[in-house]
Parts: structure tokens; C-alpha cells; sequence
RNA sequence: GCCACUGUAGCUCAGCGGUAGAGCAACGGUUUUGUAAACCGUCGGUCGUGGGUUCGAUUCCCACCGGUGGCUCCA
């Protein structure tokens, strides 16, 4: 291997950008080793914004240190040398990077009878290659945090220090990037939650718990409303099941052995083990196994909106994106073998329908297959694969496969949506299981007159509702459509004297369950104007004398549009056809 | 959990070895207003908690509890 740069400016964009990124972290490790000759320098690849290094150093870094850093990278690119590349031998390789026990570790998993070796100055990194032809070439960049990072990220090897930097081909792109990312800032869903009044969480008082405030409760009930209606005409029953469960439960299940980090110790009741449920299923199965069932009686597709708390640990939690209880839309559709690949699509078909509501720009997919070990035997796997890959391919749907990235029990398919800053969430997730109906000796009476094992289907659309809805925050700046805004008009008098006009608008609202705010302050217009602004309220009915006079209100909408004089009337009809198309 | 940073009024933040300050919000008053902030005033904090150093700690040190950004997996 050499280093193959000699038509950097023929390669396209992407691989630019890559090799561009990866030798501006050599050149940080070169800026690192300058400024501690004793550091231990690890791996440092490119990543979507940039790249980072990690490294093993004396102290701390400080944000101090990454200024320094920064212009002795620069003093680097400004040189322009050449970048070397070329494939030496282990040993070879072993005694120049005698001292750095890190890149001894990687020499040693090499295969290759050869390694990669690159260098700059007086630079050599051990590497695979795909780098720009000289330093001149990175583009810009900009360091940017320091983090931990443990070595090959498993937490019992040493905590390393991580420096990421931005990189981009140009000044611009890069401004552009920084422009978008304090953009994703003011539409963090923590701080809308906050500025909005939607939701809480009380520190002093359990961390990762969420607090839905009556606003923010409003947003889910709309959503959980559409929800329930959906799954009524899409052929579920809904159930509701208990919080907690005994031991013996949790045995069966096997979540006491393969779930048991992720559960919240047990309390005792009358000398018993009950435990909070992290998950759903073993309840639904309950449902399942209470009577004979018979063939006749499947698909059975029982759904629920199944709170469940899991033990996370506390560095990763993160708002309502991660929790330690939260709200599954939770269903199980257990069926015969005949009914998979029609069950399979319809779950699909689904998902994309109720997703569909939300805006979301595009929906991808990702099929993960049978990994190593795993319980069942491989016709059924290959039929549950089978019937995930076709249901995704008559769906149209943009997928990738993971081979070996399914659960041990079972073959699924993620759902990613990407949200109005460009961003790929997972949320959807359809997910065989070949564990459960075994464990729990699930059975019907088929047509033969014979027990059989009946199929079983996790899925869930929204994953947790906690999390889809601080997506939802985030997705639109907090600027809900016309169904979800908690409030959808704010009614301003302008003086005093148009309080009563302002509240008759009101009664006419909320006969046909608009919901509005008649904000009666002592303020100025501008003032009430501003303030609806901020909450981001739909449409601003501003009433004076004119308006009281023709029964009308003058009517601006949140994006700054004065849609003039509305006759009172009139608007009702627009606000609830607004309403009504979910747009 | 681990690494770094961080915790001052409801929010955003300043201050710093001599027991605290601004803007916004809230509350009261004056103004009765025409499309993103009228004016005046008032209230509000055992400076995250506990310990230590000191004549004296919000400030320095330690521990704990939170938060932020990362690290593995996941909704």
C-alpha cells in the first residue's frame, strides 16, 4: 500500500473530505507529541463533522491547551510537507513504536504479514492509509472538545483523553456547520421543554424521570389519541397490564439473567421478589396463556401503552431522550406460520402510515440478521428473515442489512427518520421472537387438532413516547402544527374595553374544542403579540374596535403572515379544517 | 459507572477570602394601548449538600448529590 493520493483532486467529494479529515489528525497527534514528548498516542479516525484522536498525556488537557494545539496544527498545514505512505514489516514497525504501547497493541492484530506506515516531517503514524498528498491540503478546521474515551471503548481499559476537531473543505462549510449546530442548540428539546412549560425533570428527586407538564401532557395526549384510534381500525386490541411483577415471572422470562443490569432492584412484598417491569411482554404473554387458544382466534395483536422503568447509568442520561421510565407503544402480535408474512407487511404498512403524520423527511430502514448465537433453529430464522427483507422491499423502503446485528432471540427491523436538521433517529423497531414463546410454552390448538407454537412479533412505533416526543420537540423548534400545538390561538384584546368581545371569540372555540389563551394583561399589543410568539402559538387573533365592531378578529399567524380581518365564522371552519388535516 | 467541565434568584448570567449583583420573569401601581418588549416601584438567594482550612468561606481543599459533553449498549 502506498499512499495512493497522487489524484487527490480527481477523487470525489466524500473521499476528499474523508482523507482530508484523517490527516488532519495526524497532524493533532503531531501537535500532541510537540507539546508532551511523553504521550502515548492511540487511534484517530475520521468522523462525520471531523475527526478526533485519542491519547494517553501526563494531565488534563484544558481548553487552554487546545488553542495551543490548534496553532501548532496550523504551523503544520501552513508547511505543506508531503505526506509518506508506505507498507513495512511488523518488526520493523514494532521498533519504531517500541515506546508507544498503544500502537504495539494494534501492530499485534494486524494480520498482514506488513503494516501501513505514514509520516509527515518528523511525524509517523501506524495506519491504514487514505490521506491528502501534503498537510497543505486539510482544509479548515477548528479543535473543538476534549472528552474520555476508553481505549477501544470498553470500560475496563484505561480512560483515554479524546480531542475532536471540525473539519470541513472550506471556511464556509464550516461556519455553515457551526450555524446548524447552534441551531440543533436552540432547538434542544431540554430547553424548549423548559421555555414552553412542556416538561420537567425534578433532580433532587430521581433523576432521568420526566415530569409532563399539563402543555407537554397535551402534546401526548394528541399523539396517544391518534395512536389509540389507529390501532382500533388497524386490528389490535388495546390492554393495560400490571407495573410490577413477581420474581418467578422475571425467572421465566429470563430477564433475571440476560436483563438484569438493566432493572431496577426488587422490593419485597409479603416475603416475595417483585420487580418493576423493564418491558411488556411477559404480561401480554399472560393475556395469551389465560385461555386454550385455538387458530381460529390468531392473529392475536394485543397493544399497549406500557410504562416501564430500567436502570440506566446516570452519565448517559439525557432529557427525555434517555430515561429511566418511560412509555412503550407496545404490541405483540402473535400469529400462526401462514399468517407471518401477512402480519409482517401489515406491521410495516403501519409504521410508515402513523410516522407519516409527523413531517419526518425520509424513512429508512435497517435489517439485522442472525448473529452467532442465537436460540431456534435456523428455518425459522430464515423465514422470519425472509419475511422482514420482502415486507421492507414491497414497502419501497430505503434499507441496509447488519448481518449478524439481530438480537439472540430474534431477526428485526430498526426504523430511522431523519428530522428537520438533517438528523437519523431510531424509533420503530419490529422484532421477531424465538425465546419467549418457548420459554413461556406458548401454544394453540391448530386445525389438525394439534398444539403448535405460535409466532411471536414485538414491535413498537414511536419506541417510547418520551423519546418521540423530545424528537417532536426538536423536529420542529417547538413550533407545533395546528392538531399538536397545546395552544392554537392566542386571543389579544387590545385594551381593556375589548376583553368581552375577546372572550366571546373564545366561547366559540371552545365549543368546537380549539384550544386558545385570551391573554387579558396589562399590556401593550406588541407586548401580548410577543409573548404569543415566543410560546410559538399558531395563530394571534387580535381584537380591537374594528373588529368587535364586525364580529371578526385581525389574524397573524407565527411566521409573522397578517392574514387581515377574519369574520369569527369564518375562522372556526379554517382552524378546524387545519385541525383535521394534520398539517 | 468512568474522564473532563460545571452547580450563585423561577430563567440567563456576573462576582469572589470580609456573609451577594444585573437583565428577564413574578407581584403592585400608572398608562388603555393597532402587529415581536410602555413607565415607576416591590418581592425574591442559609451562593447544590456535608465536612475541613481560616479570626472569617459563596469564594480555597475534600467527600457526596445533581447537570453538561464524551465512552459501550439500547427506546
Amino acid at each position: 500500500m502506498t499512499n495512493d493520493a497522487s489524484g487527490f483532486s480527481q477523487l470525489n467529494e466524500e473521499e476528499q473530505l474523508f482523507r482530508m479529515r484523517h490527516s488532519a489528525a495526524h497532524i493533532l497527534a503531531e501537535a500532541m507529541l510537540e507539546k508532551f514528548p511523553d504521550a502515548k498516542y492511540a487511534i484517530g479516525p475520521p468522523v462525520d463533522d471531523g475527526f478526533y484522536y485519542d491519547f494517553e498525556l501526563p494531565r488534563s488537557l484544558t481548553p487552554d491547551d487546545l488553542v495551543e494545539l490548534q496553532k501548532r496544527m496550523t504551523q503544520s498545514v501552513r508547511a505543506n510537507l508531503p505526506i509518506h505512505g508506505e507498507q513495512i514489516d511488523k518488526d520493523a514497525a514494532r521498533e519504531i513504536f517500541s515506546d508507544q504501547p498503544y500502537k504495539l497493541e494494534l501492530i499485534d492484530e494486524i494480520e498482514d504479514s506488513t503494516v501501513g506506515h505514514f509520516s509527515h516531517g518528523e511525524f509517523e503514524d501506524l495506519c491504514r492509509g487514505g490521506h491528502t498528498e501534503t498537510t497543505g491540503q486539510v482544509g479548515a478546521f477548528k479543535l473543538d472538545r476534549i472528552a474520555g474515551a476508553y481505549w477501544r471503548g470498553d470500560e475496563n481499559n484505561t480512560m483515554l483523553q479524546r480531542v475532536y476537531g471540525l473539519l470541513f473543505s472550506t471556511e464556509e462549510e464550516l461556519a455553515e456547520y457551526e450555524e446548524l449546530r447552534e441551531q440543533a442548540r436552540l432547538n434542544d428539546h431540554r430547553r424548549l421543554g423548559r421555555e414552553l412549560d412542556l416538561f420537567s425533570t425534578q433532580e433532587d428527586y430521581g433523576p432521568g424521570l420526566i415530569y409532563w407538564h399539563p402543555k407537554g401532557a397535551r402534546l401526548r395526549v394528541e399523539i396517544e389519541d391518534t395512536w389509540k384510534q389507529a390501532h382500533d381500525e388497524g386490528g389490535y386490541d388495546l390492554v393495560f397490564t400490571p407495573h410490577i411483577g413477581r420474581s418467578t415471572l422475571w425467572e421465566t422470562s429470563g430477564h433475571l439473567d440476560f436483563f438484569t443490569e438493566g432493572m431496577f432492584s426488587a422490593m419485597d412484598v409479603d416475603g416475595d421478589d417483585y420487580y418493576l417491569k423493564p418491558m411488556n411482554c411477559p404480561f401480554h404473554i399472560q393475556i395469551f396463556k389465560n385461555d386454550l387458544r385455538s387458530y381460529r382466534e390468531l392473529p392475536m395483536r394485543l397493544a399497549e401503552l406500557g410504562t416501564v422503568y430500567r436502570y440506566e447509568r446516570s452519565g448517559v442520561l439525557h432529557g427525555m431522550l434517555r430515561v429511566r421510565g418511560f412509555t412503550q407503544d407496545d404490541a405483540h402480535i402473535i400469529c400462526t406460520p401462514e399468517q407471518l408474512d401477512s402480519e409482517v407487511d401489515g406491521v410495516v404498512r403501519f409504521v410508515l402510515d402513523l410516522l407519516g403524520l409527523f413531517n419526518f423527511e425520509n424513512i429508512s430502514a435497517t435489517l439485522s440478521t442472525r448473529p452467532e448465537k442465537a436460540v431456534g433453529d435456523s428455518s425459522q430464522w430464515d423465514r422470519a428473515e425472509r419475511a422482514l427483507r420482502e415486507a421492507i422491499e414491497r414497502a419501497d423502503l430505503a434499507y441496509d442489512v447488519e448481518d449478524g446485528g439481530g438480537a439472540f432471540y430474534g431477526p428485526k427491523i430498526d426504523f430511522h427518520l431523519t428530522d428537520a436538521l438533517g438528523r437519523r433517529w431510531q424509533c420503530s423497531t419490529v422484532q421477531f421472537d424465538f425465546n419467549l414463546p418457548e420459554r413461556f410454552d406458548m401454544s394453540y390448538v391448530g386445525d389438525d387438532g394439534e398444539p403448535h407454537r405460535p409466532f411471536m412479533v414485538h414491535r413498537a412505533l414511536f419506541g417510547s413516547i418520551e423519546r418521540f416526543v423530545g424528537i417532536l420537540i426538536e423536529h420542529y423548534g417547538g413550533a407545533f402544527p395546528m392538531w399538536l400545538a397545546p395552544v392554537q390561538v392566542a386571543i389579544i384584546p387590545i385594551a381593556d374595553r375589548h376583553l368581552e368581545h375577546a372572550n366571546r371569540i373564545g366561547t366559540e372555540l371552545k365549543a368546537q374544542g380549539i384550544r386558545f389563551n385570551v391573554d387579558a394583561a396589562k399590556e401593550r399589543m406588541g407586548n401580548k403579540i410577543r409573548r404569543a410568539q415566543l410560546q410559538k402559538i399558531p395563530y394571534m387573533l387580535v381584537v380591537g374596535d374594528r373588529e368587535a365592531e364586525a364580529d371578526a378578529a385581525a389574524v397573524r399567524t407565527r411566521t409573522g403572515d397578517d392574514l387581515g380581518e377574519i369574520p369569527v365564522r369564518e375562522l372556526v371552519d379554517k382552524f378546524l379544517a387545519e385541525i383535521q388535516s394534520r398539517s
